[in-house]
DNA sequence: TCCTTAACTGTTTTT
DNA sequence: CAGTTAAGGA
């Protein structure tokens, strides 16, 4: 089903679910999958409205590999209970085992490695398959770095996300008979997003449709937005060519949005090459022009918007819950989380993982880990000294070799710390302690689960140093652990009999913040793009149309990239049903800094001309004047290269004319008061960072003159501190800084 | 061993 | 800016 955004797809899923349930189809023979948990909390939700209740396995990939695994863990070399680790666990262990392995990671950081490894993974490249390539240095590295560390996994009987693929697949692949058992299991396989589908996900899928081929595929190609977790359109894009059978079913009426907003997105969408192109249409009515404003700060952008929501609120118009805010990253969401409050707007966020990320909540659940699995030498390092108990880092090198050495879990070594070499007597008694605690605390491993946490917390005084505290931190840590002990009472609630202890650490382990989101209460949703896929709402802002952030500045150089921030913005858009703002602002506050921005060339991109075109406040760096402005507006400005390495003005096919020059005012030529009085160069005249100079007088366009106290760093990373008359001393990145030399 | 402070560095999106 | 590491001191 090729289903353009707003087309009912979900609608259709689970009509079609409820009529193979009709037909006589038994509900444990259909499987739905889904990526994120939102989407099949959703969905299980409304076939069981819809059915009266049929228990149909509806999941997410990730959940419905953690499952099978469980069942199958020792084909892959797993015992079932295994742990899952999250991407800092994960990232820890490939750090330690780089280490250990005294693997020469040259200039590679461990997230370039990791992110190697799971670009692998998702190819379904295996440990003992990799391939280095020649004249690849980093592949060199992962060559050495990807066996060890899926190794020190499979010792400690732990996966990482991309592992809950990964063995499953190959589950699959190497053992015929489980794969015809579970394609016999699960006999209608129906796939929600199918153009997120990566290697593994493929694979799975296709092994699952052999003997029962019966696989429904629900997907948009203009909606793939995961590329960079080895989503392949492909997928999607050949699905006719590798299901000869399969029958195409198009939907194309958007029963969402109103015209105006259809036609912005389905022209910006138009300008994708690689694309099925298809045709939205809507009976919907024309509805007011789509927005696009241009504030002269973030904060004025934040402020307005938040000051339009609450009028319209306060006149009775709308409430809260009707309006959204996206944006391209996480760190965009502060100013207006502050405007947002100032105005006394109720607002959610939605943020992926948090809660189960924090340190505290990761600490406890750490020991539950443990019991759970004792293998598990990540939950063992987490746990040996925390709270502080006296084993420090040499101590746990020594235990680590020795586990090394002897082939045993770190827990093991720890169990025999007075054998370990080098261990002082006084470690060697405080080991000795923690591996009785965890001795002691493994009697309760059936125990209901408020029981466990609670007597972890007290056995290991947690909380003892955050109740002596009265730092807001630690307050906020200690109401963080008592809503652990809630959550875990409901789950306790939920699962009576208790020994649930494996599951809810998966829930934990898979939990995501979106699931938190509640579509019912009556606050402003603000979220990522990325967050927002499958959602609408009345009233959509989309925040900094800017160069460098949507696209982002990591994907402006690669066309294919590029067009994936375009699917992005067009997701985003279409998450509208009746009004839509497009806004970026002049200035824009980054690591630290005010920046110059430009404006996102999607926006060249869309039928401005249909567009309500507006302007809010002024742009203080440059008063006046600004309709003296040339032809250059664009480039010349005091960014550095990689911001204009692509400029606007090289638009996609099918573009229009540039901006109006009185929508977007560049720096003008004239002179202000202040570069008159000879005291400023022109801020667009770019110094290079080679251009400084230890002790040298530099000028600052807010804070005066300057002497240079320190330089570090190299080419756009140089960094200069700078001692000024009135402002202190404060520290510039020179490539983006507004610096200059005061002498000529 | 552990805490505090200063310096440094690197920035997307998520299961 | 924030997250992390290195250094210094008790």
């Amino acid at each position: 089903m090729l289903a353009g955004p707003g087309s009912g797809k979900t609608r259709v899923v689970t009509h079609r679910i409820a009529h193979l349930l009709r037909e006589g189809v038994r509900p444990g023979e259909i499987l739905a999958l889904t990526f994120t948990n939102k989407a099949s909390d959703e969905m299980r939700t409304r076939v069981e409205a819809l059915t009266r209740g049929a228990r149909v396995w509806v999941s997410t990939f990730h959940r419905f590999g953690a499952r099978l695994l469980r069942e199958y863990a020792s084909y892959v070399g797993l015992t079932p209970n295994f742990t899952i680790y999250d991407v800092d666990d994960a990232r820890q262990t490939l750090k330690r085992v780089i280490e250990a392995g005294g693997i020469r990671t040259a200039h590679y950081s461990p997230e370039r490695i990791a992110a190697a490894i799971s670009a692998a993974k998702n190819q379904l490249i295996a440990f003992d398959q990799y391939q280095p390539q020649i004249g690849s240095p980093l592949s060199q590295i992962v060559a050495e770095a990807y066996p060890a560390y899926q190794q020190r996994l499979l010792a400690s009987s732990a996966v990482d996300f991309d592992d809950l693929l990964l063995h499953v697949a190959t589950l699959l692949y190497q053992n015929a008979d489980v794969r015809a058992e579970l394609d016999a299991r699960h006999r209608f396989v129906l796939v929600d997003e199918y153009q997120d589908t990566n290697r593994a996900q493929y694979v799975m899928l296709r092994a699952l449709s052999i003997d029962y081929p019966n696989l429904a595929a629900t997907g948009d190609p203009d909606q793939s937005i995961y590329g960079w977790r080895g989503a392949d359109i492909r997928n999607i894009l050949q699905f006719e060519s590798d299901f000869p059978d399969a029958k195409v079913v198009r939907l194309e009426q958007n029963y969402r949005s109103t015209k105006s907003i259809l036609r912005v997105a389905d022209q910006l969408i138009g300008s994708n090459l690689r694309r099925k192109a298809k045709s939205l249409f809507t009976d919907n009515g024309e509805g007011a022009p789509v927005k696009l404003v241009q504030y002269a700060t973030q904060d004025d952008e934040a402020r307005s918007i938040a000051d339009e929501i609450a009028n319209e609120v306060a006149a009775g118009r709308r409430r809260p819950r009707d309006f959204a805010i996206f944006y391209r990253v996480n760190a965009l969401s502060r100013s207006l989380e502050r405007a947002l409050r100032e105005q006394g707007v109720p607002y959610q966020m939605v943020r992926g993982q948090e809660f189960y990320q924090r340190k505290e909540i990761k600490d406890v659940l750490a020991y539950c880990q443990l019991i759970n699995n004792p293998r598990d030498d990540q939950a063992a390092l987490r746990t040996i000294n925390t709270p502080a108990r006296g084993i420090g880092r040499k101590t746990i090198d020594r235990l680590a070799e020795y586990a090394y050495l002897h082939g045993l879990s770190l827990l093991d070594a720890a169990r025999r710390a007075e054998q370990v070499e080098g261990v002082n007597p006084r470690s060697a008694k405080s080991v000795a302690q923690y591996a009785a605690l965890i001795d002691r605390l493994s009697n309760l491993a059936n125990a209901p689960l408020e029981e466990v946490l609670g007597t972890i917390l007290t056995e290991t005084k947690y909380r003892e140093p955050l109740q002596d505290s009265d730092s807001e931190e630690d307050l906020n840590r200690l109401a963080n652990i008592e809503e652990l002990l809630t959550d875990a009472r409901q789950f306790d609630e939920a699962h009576p009999g208790g020994g649930r202890l494996e599951e809810y650490l998966e829930s934990a382990w898979l939990a995501n913040e979106t699931d938190d989101w509640q579509s019912e209460s009556d606050k402003v949703t603000m979220m990522t793009l990325h967050a927002a896929k499958g959602l609408e709402f009345p009233v959509v802002y989309l925040v900094a149309f800017e160069h460098g952030l949507l696209p982002h500045e990591r994907s402006i150089n690669d066309e294919e990239q590029l067009e994936e921030e375009r699917r992005l913005a067009f997701v985003g858009i279409t998450r509208a049903r009746e009004a839509l703002q497009l806004s970026y602002a002049v200035h824009r506050d980054f690591r630290g800094q005010r920046r110059r921005t430009v404006p996102s060339q999607f926006l060249l991109e869309m039928p401005r001309d249909q567009m309500e075109l507006v302007e809010v406040g002024r742009d203080q760096w440059y008063p006046p004047n600004w309709d003296d402005i040339g032809d250059d507006a664009f480039g010349d400005d005091e960014s550095s290269d990689e911001l204009d390495a692509s400029r606007p003005a090289r638009s996609a096919p099918g573009a229009l004319e540039p901006f109006t020059p009185n929508l977007v005012p560049q720096a003008p030529k004239v002179m202000t008061a202040a570069r008159l009085a000879g005291a400023l160069p022109a801020p667009t005249s770019g110094a290079a960072p080679d251009d400084f100079v230890q002790g040298m007088t530099v000028m600052h366009p807010e804070h005066g003159p300057g002497k240079i106290v320190a330089l570090s760093g190299a080419g756009k990373n140089r960094r200069a501190t700078v001692q000024f008359a009135t402002a202190g001393q404060r520290r510039f990145v020179l490539a983006h800084s507004p610096l200059r030399p005061a002498s000529r």
